[in-house]
DNA sequence: TTTTTTTTTAGAACATTGTTCATTAAAAAA
DNA sequence: TTTTTTAATGAACAATGTTCTAAAAAAAAA
């Protein structure tokens, strides 16, 4: 009898539901104007119910923000078209930086929010894997960049670190509306202007 | 009669209260947590006397978030003691990141939260003067490495945008938590060690 | 000193929020 | 059909920011 089979696929297409209508909803409103009553409503079911497949609130955003880096890291991949390693730095520091600017609320969810680690605390994982996996991704590309001389020979792990706090900082200033009335040209243009620089600066001249 | 004076006076300090007590608990347990309820009860004041000195939480934070950015320009100023802008710059770097380490909570709502600029959106002030006021002061140290030809000549606003970035974003991705559990040397060091690194690529070699 | 006016403070109330828990409805198994 | 397991609900709780009306206190006027 696939009586079972069918439940399990029932309870899934409502957990997934959930997580399709609370993404919509945060994307249009942000973070504490999605409520669990607002999500129970669209997916027509009692806020309790909602309880049933998610903890809580976190949860339902960790799992966004898990999804979330699966996209950006299918996204990254597309640097391994170039054969040189510095082209691959630069393009991942691209589509890093397209990716956060086309999806800010997502990128604020992956990387500033308190939710998703409130989670991750909440488990007793030791590990962030999606943060994990993102940057030594990050890290073996700068290592091939390190072993053809084409970057100077420092510390891999800092070097990793300062690159995507670089593009990190280049986008969450605009993000975050901390770049917008100090006489700044519009956040495109400037990130794209320093993103340039640092590229140079970066190369072994 | 000096009646209205002590008025005046008295109601400036209820007002300063006010601030000292909700910047006590902020640092103590966060925005979210610092509620009006519980300032108005460290203070001995009902919920809605806090409404007579301020429009609403947001302002008080907003308030909170200026004086934090004197504190750190005063802080900044210290990079004066060097002569050369070279060691000026670096000196700001490092103080940047020192205060934005000690006061993660102030830095966060100096130029992460969202209820500073909410408020300055209510306001409509053209500008941020309290941001602007910092960058320029960075702006104006970075065009004197230039004049000096410490460092390579690009366009002085892309490469102070890109300076901030950096160090932003280094104190951030600690700060938020996602430089944990993904198998990296502790902040202070690895933040050390990346500015070390920038450090290098700015200077002309 | 007494009365009037102004200012300050408080208290109750409102609409929301995340979350829990006992109860009901529904479905599956016996 | 009856029993058992599962799913779903609705009411309730404590807490939040904020508003509004009434009371208390202080100052000004008489």
């Amino acid at each position: 009898m696939g009586v079972s089979e069918r439940r399990i696929r029932e309870r899934l297409d409502t957990r997934q539901s959930i997580l399709a209508v609370a993404r919509e909803l945060f994307l249009l409103k942000g973070f504490e104007a999605t409520t669990i009553r607002n999500i129970a409503e669209k997916i027509e079911y009692s806020p309790s119910t909602i309880y049933q497949h998610f903890k809580d609130k976190n949860e339902i955003f960790y799992t966004i923000h898990s999804e979330a880096f699966a996209e950006l890291v299918r996204y990254l991949n597309a640097s391994e078209m170039h054969k040189n390693p510095m082209d691959q730095l630069i393009a991942l520091g691209q589509i890093y930086v397209q990716f956060a600017m086309e999806n800010p609320e997502l990128y604020d969810l992956m990387f500033i929010m308190e939710a998703p680690i409130d989670f991750l605390n909440y488990l007793e994982d030791t590990n962030w894997i999606e943060g994990k996996t993102a940057f030594d991704y990050l890290r073996s590309i700068i290592a091939n960049c390190i072993k053809q001389g084409l970057i100077i020979e420092t510390d891999l792990e800092s070097l990793s670190y300062l690159v995507w706090s670089t593009v990190h900082g280049l986008v969450t200033i605009s993000i975050k509306k901390r770049g917008l009335r100090i006489g700044l040209s519009d956040p495109d243009t400037i990130i794209q202007r320093s993103f340039a620089i640092f590229s140079h600066l970066l190369i072994k001249s």
